[in-house]
DNA sequence: GTGGTCTAGACCACC
DNA sequence: GTGGTCTAGACCACA
């Protein structure tokens, strides 16, 4: 796994955003065990207490479960998942189309203007 | 005009983000004197220490000019503003593009989520 | 009997919460001999060291008597037993009481607070 | 302000409980500001971080809101507060009765020991 | 060995 | 001066 970071947001933040990406596309499938804090630290290059900070957003999303001892697990819950998948997606267009709004795009101009780049990409 | 502010990002980018918007959009044509920084400070209801970052970054654009005398007006240079245009647009849909792609759209499955957001908005 | 545990506190205590239960509903009845804490570990699903803890604080507490021989039985002494029930529900009464009057309940009002929650259950 | 801290529970949950409980109460009351968090940290003698990690909770529950530069303020929602109050007053009673009824008192019997162990208080 | 907590101290952006 | 973030290192309960 490749990890970089940028300095213009929190590391945990852009750590909650890959692994959760990883969990939507489903590399870490639902029930899998989660590779402890320590080792993801070591893995990503951070302090361990970073990772937990992101491990912790984890589980308030519900992406992840912990137990006490025995590590993290992906949550079982495959509607959570999809959930969160759902609105990334969502959010991702929405903000687009608002942008292109503001712009004066109206809706067919948007929809042509998206199609367009996303032909001569 | 209605400024509001969301506590997530500094204050300065949202006055950039808002203040361009109205350049791009035409509402402060090429060449048009812009109101003194103390004005739109007391308008914004910010710290004027904010409101001359944000111009300032204006400037760094190339959308405003600053005369130590007379104030500061939008760009003469249309092919800027428009560039900045194109510029936002693209960018806006390049990184719903991508983030879609991320989440397992391919090409044809992207545009027809857009399509599909686009429809019951 | 069916065991489940939360991970916000100790297997252990959990164990000994209700075990300590049946012990006091009489389940469990004063001299008889308890399962082995192998058997009763496989029973719960947990490692055997952290239902031996448990079973230690069962002796501390006075509730079993174990013989290095013979396992362990409830103990006899049905004065302990009925000391044990009592506190439990005094304790439990009186934490209620005091949050209540944190929050500014005066002796009245959480009586009737407490009626009422008691009646549309 | 004492505060006073056991070593069962975390310190950051305790401090949690007890700035809870003073806007529950109103001595801080909606929309005042709150303590900047080295000032809280050196009063209540633990690290900022440990103080802020419980003002980070105190945001997730919705009580205080945070301007990232001006610090903390209890939220103006007088409902949030409200509900958080009767929700803490709920899950009390809740309990003591779930207690209760576990150690076969009925409802009727629950509710006389209730008032039993009010009055010889 | 696991996660959780706490301390100490530093740096940064923002206003 | 405010809150937020990060590092480093230590301790502890639990299983």
């Amino acid at each position: 796994m490749e990890w970089s970071f940028t300095d213009d947001r929190p590391i945990w933040q852009q750590i909650v955003e890959q692994l959760t990406l990883k969990i939507l596309k489903g590399e870490y499938p639902p029930g899998e065990r989660l590779p402890g804090v320590r080792e993801l630290a070591a893995q990503a290059g951070v302090n361990p207490n970073t990772m937990q900070r992101a491990m912790a957003q984890l589980e308030a999303d519900g992406l992840a479960v912990g137990s006490r001892t025995a590590g993290r697990t992906v949550t079982n819950d495959v509607s959570v998942i999809e959930a969160a998948a759902r609105a990334r997606a969502k959010a991702a267009v929405a903000e687009c189309l608002r942008v292109l709004e503001e712009l004066g795009y109206s809706g067919e101009k948007a929809l042509a203007f998206v199609k367009e780049e996303l032909n001569h990409e």
